[in-house]
DNA sequence: CTGCTTGCAAACAGTTTGCAAGGGG
DNA sequence: CCCCTTGCAAACTGTTTGCAAGCAG
């Protein structure tokens, strides 16, 4: 593993993403990082958000319809991806549920578990709301 | 929803991953096709894949390295990733643990939830086999 | 100074699509 | 016959990479 050397802009894409309660794309980290530092390039963000990554510093989520999506370190937490509008929303199960799974799934398979991520598809609020003034 | 016409190659395609083990990529597909049609071309393996996909015939995995899988349709299972080789395994739970994590997931979060995937990661028995030999 | 980091542009991988020819209903 | 399906190649999308210049240590 190479040292790191301090950078301006991986600072503040580290600083978004602690703050930001979105789970942004690529393009969308690209696109706010432009406000600070217009000259940016994507490689650029890209690079960070990978370094970031592998330093365990933030989440990689891949998504079903292709797009991957990058999150904050924080509790483990699920995601539920709105299959009207793809948005990610946070979903909270106790640690027990978490470590249950695991455990569960251990007793069924012959090679070694280390841990899983969970997506749940569903309709976010939002558009259950539109849904319904649509089709009433 | 248009109507679908019969091909050779789409029966085919199915053929395959009805009675495959694997959890092959569209890729994996595309070679295997070709020696029954050597002149299929790639566009074609998508295009079935998709539309086989799209009426719930089969089923599309998307792992977090990026790469698509696809896998016949059956009992609700999970998969298993394993992070040294990158295979996909199946791993079966009892349906009542699917359902649950469905409700569990209901209850603390404000919009619908329709269903779930789960993916696990660990390390196949192949590769513990490995490891082993390697630092005994 | 040294070499990690950047911006830029070109390269890439995986997937989709427009088109004319082929074939099922 | 009609129009869905195919093979082919080009187009696209999202991501990675090679390079020379810039900047942190």
């Amino acid at each position: 593993m190479q040292k790191l050397k301090y950078s301006k802009q991986r600072a503040y894409i580290k600083e978004y993403l602690m703050q930001t309660e979105e789970h942004p794309t690529a393009d969308t980290v690209y696109l706010h990082m432009r406000k600070q530092f217009p000259n940016i390039s994507l490689g650029t963000v890209y690079r960070n958000l990978n370094l970031l990554a592998d330093m365990g510093e933030i989440i990689k989520i891949t998504t079903e319809n292709g797009g991957v999506r990058f999150d904050k370190v924080s509790v483990p937490h699920y995601h539920v991806i709105c299959t009207k509008c793809g948005k990610v929303d946070d979903l909270m199960l106790t640690q027990k549920d978490f470590d249950e799974l695991d455990k569960k799934a251990s007793k069924s398979y012959s090679g070694e578990i280390n841990t899983h991520a969970v997506v749940f598809y569903g309709v976010c609020e939002d558009c259950l709301r539109v849904d319904k003034s649509e089709n009433p």
